[in-house]
DNA sequence: ACGTCACAGTGACCGCCGTCACATACCGAT
DNA sequence: ATCGGTATGTGACGGCGGTCACTGTGACGT
């Protein structure tokens, strides 16, 4: 699971301080250049969150769930964020501006431990990233360890055989991986004739997770 | 510049409780999968960092100067290393027992400060690689990326002409862009050819960083 | 039932770049 | 000067995957 951030600690600050919105699909948080002037945090439903060129071609990072400090790093350091967010279901947001954040970090030394921690998984999530980014050279390879990673994050039994939900589009896997809707597409069937997937519908079914392992050459 | 810990707030521990040891160019002062018993502070020299598979490819994420904290955020999470860290020159290292880190860390509120900060900045320039990494398929433009990058960090003139000093081999580079020398080779000629670049030696020589900047398409 | 629209599958083509192979060039040590 | 090792330039070739173009399909509204 992506690290969550224990609310626990913001609880009496956010009471007294934050506001608190609810996005439909679609629409944007923040966009990637604006200044941080505020923390979001995402109390319910999911996020996406992407960069893209001046020509169009954008690329997502991650998927933020629940619970999860969005711009947290562009806030501490008051330089522009890097990504834009956009909800992907209505989404509950609560803001804390800049200032208050930082005054009460700095007042709390259990929010300090916090932040801490979730600064340095997010940063550890980046690093893994990066690794399988630049040693995958092949997409089917690339899918691979992005499928295990789904495995990993879901509660799935801990069986061989195992079913997941996927409910997003060739084109939003392609954006993840650097690749284009077709080859996803391609990849897809490819390992379904192969026997090593199976789609029914919105669930993906893997047979043999040591076989996608070894795809994946984790 | 990279982030640099400001190691004052540091200096009353490090003074009680680190040791010393200075490390020849290539030795390494540890590797990904390693446990996270020390944290690692880089007080002279530069170091590479890097991942590799098992099928002995290498990617070089950053080159580490002098005052950065090494594998911060494994140490704090207690998780493995995901990088190994070779020395690129005779390098002066600290290492400070993890316990003894986590203790002072909770003890001192500026120290909190500063480790969120340089997290922060690590975090932000991760993400600012994803995002190179994503959006240019070409390795010339990849290329392009890097050397302005590297402009950027030095302290050149404002001029629109620049040198800038290169001890990275082919082969290295090509580790930091996912390429391969051969081609990094190419990419060189190419862009020489056009009068983008000029190589005298070790040092790089940039008549127009308008053209190379409009060659990263940034 | 039908049109519309977004998503998905597939073929054809071709350019980038990885790989293999070999020729230099450079540099320090003897 | 000579030699060995490392770094670099360049050609040939082939494969992966991006792009274009089209078709198939399911969901949804009318």
């Amino acid at each position: 699971m992506p690290s969550v951030f224990d609310t626990s600690a913001l609880a009496t600050f956010v009471n007294c301080k934050h506001t608190s919105r609810v996005y439909p699909p679609g629409s944007i948080l923040f966009s990637e250049g604006d200044a941080p002037n505020a923390l979001h945090i995402l109390d319910s439903g999911r996020a996406k969150m992407f960069g893209s060129t001046s020509r169009g071609k954008t690329f997502i990072t991650k998927i933020a769930h629940p619970g999860e400090l969005l711009g947290l790093n562009a806030v501490i350091l008051g330089k522009p964020y890097l990504l834009s967010v956009e909800a992907m279901e209505p989404s509950r947001v609560s803001h804390v501006l800049r200032d208050d954040f930082l005054t009460f970090l700095r007042k709390s030394p259990e929010a300090s431990r916090q932040v801490i921690l979730q600064l340095s998984a997010n940063y550890y999530d980046s690093q893994r990233e990066v690794r399988t980014l630049n040693l995958s050279s092949s997409v089917p390879e690339k899918f691979a360890r992005l499928v295990v990673s789904w495995v990993e994050d879901s509660d799935a039994g801990g069986g061989d055989a195992v079913w997941i939900n996927m409910d997003l589009t060739h084109e939003q896997i392609g954006q993840m991986l650097g690749a284009s809707r077709e080859t996803i597409s391609r990849v897809i069937s490819t390992l379904s004739r192969a026997g090593v997937l199976a789609i029914k519908g919105h669930v993906l079914e893997i047979p043999s997770l040591v076989r996608l392992r070894e795809m994946a050459k984790l």
